[in-house]
RNA sequence: GCGGCAUUGGCGGAAUUGGUAGACGCGCCAGACUUAGGAUCUGGUUCCUCACGGAGUGAAAGUUCGAGUCUUUUAUGCCGCACCA
């Protein structure tokens, strides 16, 4: 009987949605266990096969898990909330809401077609009413929570209150709005006037992960600084609490470090240096400024100090004789955006006409400003050490300032000496100490003297929240004297209002054009949230989707606890992985969750490229514009460097080989195209038949993209050759974690094994299986269940491939072996696999049944003993396979003498052997 | 610049605890069957050599009875961060 794919795959799928196999409740005696794919954006090219592949994945570790008797939780849902459907809206008047539906609908009907074993009821979306709901609710609470550094928790607000009122005398004279002022400094979410990238393209802010080079990651839109007033997350109270925690985590070292390097702690010291203006004559602290570095010990080197063209010393320590010098120079930092400002490196700044006195040798040191230090780092001025660091060493050598090494041995005539290394000189008490030393000793000289004390920075900055777009969470905000209050909790949602025109007019965000967008008399808040929001706690929300009371109940929660599994794409590590950690730590801070991190273990799958062919136009002397060169000529002297390539769809190349014919049909630039085959021989000349002659292309690994003509719909690949097939051959590609290109050619012989697998299941026998076919079966069993739980999927399919070789060579069709088979291959293939149980005579579907227990037994080959004389003695006993002739062993023993000696002056227990080598040592 | 990961046939990649390097698949070669097909089956396929034999996991050194695997140095590629003081 013919393997019959499309047949099998539909009839399952079906089978499976009626009798409800994949429902999950959250009651249950069986241990759980929670695996969650990051959900998808569902953008308007829907799923092609790079996406799938994490997918595949996490279904077979879910399935796998499900035969070991666990109940597993494994949801998909959508982050639909985003910038591709406004823009679309924007350019042509559709609401974004029904081109994100219809996108769902579609990425649903492609996912559904790969057999997925998700509990399609707990779907969520975060663009519903009925979800976003519960991201409103939380904005809420941390609205009203503040962040205690002495127990580093979230806590209400009221207690931060209740504290004032008891405690400082002059909170109860301050106004109603002064009060709220002040909170505002200490809330979680808070508003304030910050320094934003503006992206006048998408006329909206973004945060600094939505921010690469200068430029939007959506979209690619130039994004420039500006101070605006925006809804900001507190996630830098945080930072400590996000770094410690990736300790306890299983993730991958790289996606960690990641993490860390953008948390970026560093230890240091902040010191106070008083200044000497034009006004001031240095006695009091009344004018000082506090600067942050690492390298306390390099005092006595600093030449001048620097401030960020922001920073606030700036007006204070001006002179009138170089104001207007500093303003030229402010007004052409702001000028400039984030983009010119990474591309242009060269060294600027100006002088503010003060001085600063250095605390340790009483010099007076120039203060300058410019734009290389930066403004939300440390306290925005720092103390510029030439000789040992490579900026403040271009800085001085541009201005002629002072260079003084500090370093025994160190040569700073060409370049600054930064490795923190050697002895310390011309530095007063530190002379002669080792570099850590010296840091060390000066963090306790400052801290006795009271000059500064010793801090820890973070890189990680304050999460911007506002978005000036309609697409997006409406903030449970209203405004009353221009102070935000937040809406009821009962009054949630707070539903986002229909507009005429998605576009923000008259500079005011979208909501703006929302008619009576008020509560009680009272404005709300006109932007919306940004697209972290919603995807901050959505795996909290599956645990219990249905829940209205709360986003997700007590007894929910702590069944579920958090995601044991967690597989998405690395692109993630920086904004939504630290936001969720952000935003389930706050929760957890609250009791609204009872596990501190949200994702114990995390798994990045490798992204799949594109695979683009390409065809060589021929654009050398006397060039029709029409010829086309295979890809084997083209360095041929005749050719080289006179051929562009084109790209050109895949779906008419296979193996490399275009289809002449469907190639001219293809465009019609294309129609009257002529040929160099591989050959050397030219279309024209021979008069070309189609299979007679090849045409070679070209290819490259590149994204998988319309523009390169190299997309691979899943659904083709589940027409043409099923989903087990499409699921098999994801995993073979190759490991999970790496980045590779597909390419369709190699499934063939994933579809050939399921037939060849499929004509096992003909003319079952209940006959007692033999001891190879055993050792077959038990040898898969190891291998599988070794693959599944180290997550080396692409392994298997061999394996499956192997174990299918030998019982077809065995000739085995006995129902014990077939049944187990089935059950191995049900997390990879699920179809065929019920098929194939259902063949074995059984009515239950496979996904019921227990995952097959290794017997090591089976697996022991037939071996003998030999003892093995060694000078003189019998010194140890090699084991060898039954065959192998006594004097096989001792011409071994001899070769391989040194071993030999080895082996006999150690307790070795067994020696493993094959014709001609010692492969395998036991020791005692 | 800092950090992480990788490098194995014509190609994708195996080698799980240091123990037969190249599993499995693609491609290619040969053969069988055949209504000549992009079907199926069988055998071969790291390189050099007619062969015997030798070499071999980016390069160099080291540890070990034994290294693709461990250590050091180095080269190349990919990814992340980056005037972060």
């Amino acid at each position: 009987m013919e393997y019959n794919f499309s047949d099998i795959e539909k009839r399952w799928q079906e089978a499976w949605e009626k009798e409800g196999v994949y429902t999950v409740s959250n009651e249950s005696d069986k241990p759980h266990f929670y695996v969650l794919d990051m959900f998808p954006y569902p953008s308007g090219a829907g799923l092609h096969v790079g996406h799938p592949l994490g997918y595949i994945a996490s279904d077979i570790y879910s399935r796998y898990k499900r035969l070991k008797g666990f109940n597993v939780l494994h949801p998909m849902g959508f982050d639909s909330y985003g910038l591709p459907a406004e823009q679309y809206a924007i350019q042509t008047g559709q609401h974004p809401e029904k081109t994100t539906f219809e996108n769902i609908d579609r990425y649903i009907s492609q996912l559904r077609k790969i057999g997925f074993c998700y509990d399609w009821n707990r779907e969520v979306r975060t663009c519903d009413p009925k979800f976003y709901k519960w991201t409103q609710w939380a904005f809420i609470q941390m609205f009203n929570s503040y962040f205690d550094p002495k127990t580093q928790k979230a806590q209400p607000i009221s207690k931060l209150i209740a504290e004032w009122e008891a405690n400082d005398p002059k909170w109860a004279t301050l106004s109603e709005r002064e009060q709220q002022e002040r909170l505002m400094n200490y809330r979680i979410a808070y508003l304030a006037d910050t320094k934003v990238n503006w992206c006048p393209e998408l006329g909206t802010v973004l945060a600094n992960d939505e921010v690469s080079e200068g430029l939007s990651v959506r979209g690619g839109f130039p994004v420039e600084q500006r101070v605006m007033r925006q809804w900001c997350l507190r996630v830098s109270a945080y930072a400590n609490r996000l770094l410690e925690g990736l300790d306890r985590l299983d993730w991958t070292d790289s996606l960690k470090e990641t993490q860390r390097n953008w948390i970026g702690r560093s230890e240091g010291a902040e010191m106070k240096f008083l200044v000497k203006t034009q006004k001031s004559k240095v006695e009091s602290d009344e004018l000082s400024m506090t600067i942050f570095t690492t390298r306390a010990d390099t005092i006595y080197g600093v030449t001048f100090m620097v401030l960020a063209p922001e920073s606030e010393y700036v007006q204070k320590v001006v002179t009138d004789e170089q104001r207007e010098e500093v303003e030229a120079y402010l007004k052409r930092c702001k000028n400039r955006t984030e983009r010119e400002r990474i591309a242009d490196r060269r060294v600027t700044g100006v002088f503010t006409g003060s001085y600063a006195i250095n605390p340790l040798t009483q010099g007076e040191i120039p203060i300058y400003i410019s734009d290389y230090v930066l403004a939300g780092y440390g306290t925005g001025a720092i103390m510029a050490v030439p000789a040992h660091d490579s900026r403040d060493y271009a800085f001085a050598r541009h201005f002629n300032l002072p260079i003084i090494p500090l370093i025994e041995g160190a040569d700073v005539s060409e370049e600054s000496f930064d490795a923190k290394e050697g002895k310390m000189i011309n530095s007063g008490f530190l002379n002669g100490m080792e570099v850590k030393d010296a840091i060390q000793a000066m963090k306790e000289y400052i801290t006795n003297t009271g000059i500064g004390r010793v801090k820890v920075n973070y890189r990680l900055r304050d999460a911007i929240f506002s978005r000036q777009r309609y697409w997006g969470e409406p903030f449970p905000v209203y405004y009353k004297d221009g102070m935000p209050y937040t809406l009821p909790e009962e009054e949630l949602p707070l539903l986002l209002p229909e507009v005429e025109e998605f576009k923000g007019v008259n500079g005011q965000p979208p909501l703006g054009n929302a008619k009576d967008w008020t509560y009680n008399g009272y404005p709300l808040e006109l932007c919306t949230m940004p697209g972290f929001a919603g995807s901050s706690a959505y795996y909290l929300r599956y645990m219990d989707p249905h829940n209205d009371q709360a986003l997700v109940s007590k007894q929910a929660n702590e069944y579920w606890r958090q995601v044991d599994l967690y597989l998405g794409g690395s692109e993630h590590a920086t904004g939504h992985l630290i936001y969720s950690r952000f935003w389930n730590k706050f929760l957890y801070d609250l009791g609204y969750v009872c596990e501190d991190e949200p994702f114990r273990k995390l798994i990045n799958q490798g992204m799949i490229q594109g695979r683009s062919s390409f065809v060589y136009r021929y654009v050398g002397e006397g060039a029709t514009g029409n010829l086309y060169i295979s890809y084997n000529l083209i360095e041929n002297p005749e050719y080289k460097d006179k051929v562009q390539p084109i790209h050109v769809s895949i779906n008419i190349v296979n193996n490399d080989v275009l289809d002449i014919n469907a190639f001219r049909a293809w465009m019609p630039q294309f129609k009257n195209a002529e040929f160099v085959f591989a050959d050397g021989t030219s279309s024209e000349l021979t008069g070309y038949t189609a299979g007679a002659k090849q045409f070679i292309c070209g290819c490259a690994v590149e994204k998988m993209s319309k523009t390169f003509f190299n997309v691979v719909n899943p659904d083709d690949i589940v027409e043409q050759f099923g989903a087990d097939t499409l699921r098999l051959y994801e995993m073979f590609l190759g490991p999970l974690e790496m980045s590779k290109p597909w390419d369709t050619n190699g499934i063939d012989g994933v579809h050939r094994f399921l037939k060849r697998l499929w004509n096992l299941y003909e003319n079952i026998e209940d006959l007692e299986p033999t001891k190879d076919e055993l050792r077959s079966l038990h040898k898969l069993i190891k291998k599988i269940t070794w693959d599944i739980e180290n997550f080396s999927f692409n392994t298997s399919i061999p394996a499956f491939m192997i174990a299918q070789n030998e019982l077809t060579a065995l000739k085995c069709h006995k129902r014990a072996i077939l049944e187990q088979f089935a059950v191995l291959m049900a997390p990879y293939a699920p179809h065929i696999a019920e098929e194939m149980w259902h063949r074995c005579g059984n009515t239950s579907f496979v996904v019921n049944e227990e995952w097959p227990e290794c017997n090591e037994a089976y697996l022991v080959e037939d071996t003998q003993k030999y003892p093995v004389q060694f000078n003189g003695k019998v010194r140890f006993t090699i084991e060898c396979p039954k065959d192998t002739p006594k004097e096989e062993v001792e011409k071994l023993v001899l070769a391989n003498e040194d071993t030999a000696k080895y082996l006999a002056g150690n307790a070795v227990k067994k020696i493993i052997v094959v014709p001609g080598r010692i492969v395998n040592i036991v020791m005692g």
